[in-house]
DNA sequence: CTGAAAGCGCTTACAG
DNA sequence: CTGAAAGCGCTTACAG
């Protein structure tokens, strides 16, 4: 296993360092057969150039791309991943993961890319940290491309989903089967997906000539609990919606839950809908109907802008926004005929929840809201012994 | 953005090149207080050493390490490197992330470890291709830790979850619940995982007094559609099990599927338990009663016998196997007082099965099983202590 | 305890 | 078209 180096290469094919650093770099003034006999050598001796010295030598340019995630949990994060590695693979990008789970952690992240000149360009998804690190990078030259971004907004290259129109086509679907009070649960307000989805609500209902009823709008965090609280007290309540829009896919769940424990049924007493489908969205009973976000095209298409900006000279920021699609499953139907009475409420709502949210997927949504994702469970890395 | 480098710093705190990079690599023989005036002035200029250079110096060591994973879309495969990346952040290392989805991409991964000396060590996640690149590497001197192998076993240092123990306990608690007629499902025979699972499932019954029915257990290739059929030809059979164990968690939703379609209930005709606890589980209707693999904390442990493997002198190959334990939730309870009769018979199986089966869950799982296993035998030794 | 020098494996002008 | 030389930013003996 002794490590085979250009010199090598050099000494087995006759030639000098400098024209096997030329054939490696694919250069065009070299003679074919010179080159011809430094590539026969360099694959009979299985040669692949060191990639630090690469990086050293090529003052600049390193191999390598940033990945930054918070954390690998969240199948939404898996899917971009997914992807970006599908087209980082067939480049000669290696990436260089990066897990922030908090600010500190991000703060340090950014000065490791920052110093050590060890990424040629960088890759964020689910962003919602302060922006004016990644800002001063990209100002400094750095390429970044955000993907699927909470949080603010800025002016830095991103690839995002069409919250609006997902919204839209959602209540859309719900106005098709009849609904006219269509209840929305919302992630948090200051979140611009969320801005738009709400956006998409208001706009399908007011385009179908219905009033907006303000009651039917219930601000969150993302969180399951207020996902259900909400719900409990929109079915108790006077005049109740026949449809819940939830803004994602966890806070769906809780009022499917929450409509459960009520003793009604989705979807013949209320519909629901949600927004991400993530993966066990279809397989939730009754399968969710929801939005689904191209994850895995979203992942693709950053890549692919960022290896663009790194090969040619970038022009301006770029803001890809990618189409939803309406996934139809089983939890939204006609609107009712008649209305049945609620048949049990919940008396001791906190006993209701207690043990549901003591659950891995609704603890960890609450503590990390974001966008359509949906982390596995709470952390504990202790390994025993 | 002028890079700066170790000459900088040299010269701005008034030492040589050689003094900062002793401070830099911790050496104990420098002076506390030329030492204190380099680390401020590292500090004001907010000096971080270039890798490139750092590995290049270091004639041999990079400071990478290669994770190798199979398509990050698998949920499981997510857990993992959450707990991996939660241990390699610490220290100095950084992941290099490679993702192989077949064989080819697989030798492509390896060709690229194996040449450019880029990485100190590897971990491999959910192995499942010929064993002999690794081993090699391996015998060349490159730590490897696989983590949850599937297919074939080998003296790799590896970490896994205890298939039997899991499998026994969850046999365990049928047994307790009352059943005496417990039929099992199983994955791919060949898997170690799975001859482990069976094992733990024999033992179990054996250890109770009860009679081995070769009738109720079935083999399969982790295939929902498998376990689809063969619930249903255990229903409909004569003398039908009261309870089905399952040897993954997708399998036991197709085995909860098809309790549904023959028209019976979970748990009130037949309990389910499966194996993995995938975050899906705890929302399937009925929530799966499961044995939990313990991802995250296996990720993590092997990350941490990878950095020890690469700072001290590495003993002989550990194989680690963490215990499970039993999530228990609502699909397994007392065993019926009485048995219904099927309700009904499915009458046209395959389109019962059909749209199922395009569901991306399923699709995906079943072409990859991914499941823990054991090393086969008796290679057991105690995690770290 | 500290500095001068050589070297890691590559790239890049610069001559020829 | 090709080679000799200098340099990338760090580390590591080797002197002192």
């Amino acid at each position: 296993m002794a490590k085979v180096t250009i010199r090598d290469i050099a000494r087995l094919a006759g030639v000098s360092k400098s024209t096997v650093s030329l054939v490696l770099n694919g250069r065009p003034r070299v003679d074919p057969e010179t080159r011809a006999k430094v590539l026969q050598v360099m694959a009979e001796h299985n040669y692949v150039p060191s990639v630090a010295a690469t990086a050293l030598g090529k003052r600049g340019g390193s191999p390598f791309i940033g990945l930054i995630v918070p954390g690998l949990t969240w199948r939404i994060v898996a899917s971009i991943n997914y992807g970006i590695a599908s087209v980082v693979e067939r480049s000669k990008y290696e990436i260089i993961l990066y897990t922030s789970t908090n600010d500190r952690d991000y703060s340090g992240v950014v000065d490791r890319v920052l110093g050590a000149n060890l990424v040629s360009g960088l890759l964020v998804v689910n962003h919602n940290q302060p922006m004016e690190p990644l800002v001063e990078l990209y100002g400094a030259g750095l390429p970044v491309v955000l993907i699927n971004t909470l949080g603010v907004h800025s002016d830095l290259p991103s690839v995002e989903s069409d919250s609006y129109a997902g919204a839209r086509s959602a209540v859309a679907h719900l106005l098709e089967l009849g609904h006219r009070r269509i209840a929305c649960v919302q992630g948090p307000p200051q979140f611009p997906c969320c801005v738009n989805r709400n956006k998409g609500y208001t706009d399908a209902l007011t385009h179908a000539g219905i009033a907006i009823d303000a009651d039917l709008i219930r601000p969150g965090g993302f969180r399951p609990q207020d996902a259900y609280r909400h719900t409990v007290d929109l079915l108790c309540g006077p005049d109740r919606p026949t449809a819940i829009f939830a803004h994602n896919d966890p806070m769906a769940y809780a009022v499917l839950d929450a409509v459960d424990e009520c003793g009604l049924r989705v979807p013949d007493d209320i519909s629901v809908v949600g927004f991400d489908d993530i993966v066990s969205s279809a397989h939730v009973r009754p399968p969710l109907t929801t939005v689904r976000q191209p994850f895995e095209e979203m992942g693709a298409q950053a890549a692919e802008m960022l290896l663009s900006a790194l090969s040619y000279e970038s022009g301006p920021p770029r803001h890809v926004r990618m189409p939803t699609e309406l996934a139809i499953r089983a939890s939204a139907g006609p609107v009712p005929r008649r209305r049945r009475r609620v048949p049990k409420q919940p008396a001791d709502l906190h006993h209701a929840i207690g043990p549901k949210l003591t659950d891995a997927m609704y603890t960890s949504d609450a503590s990390s809201p974001s966008t359509g994702l949906d982390p596995a469970g709470t952390l504990s890395t202790k390994p025993s012994g």
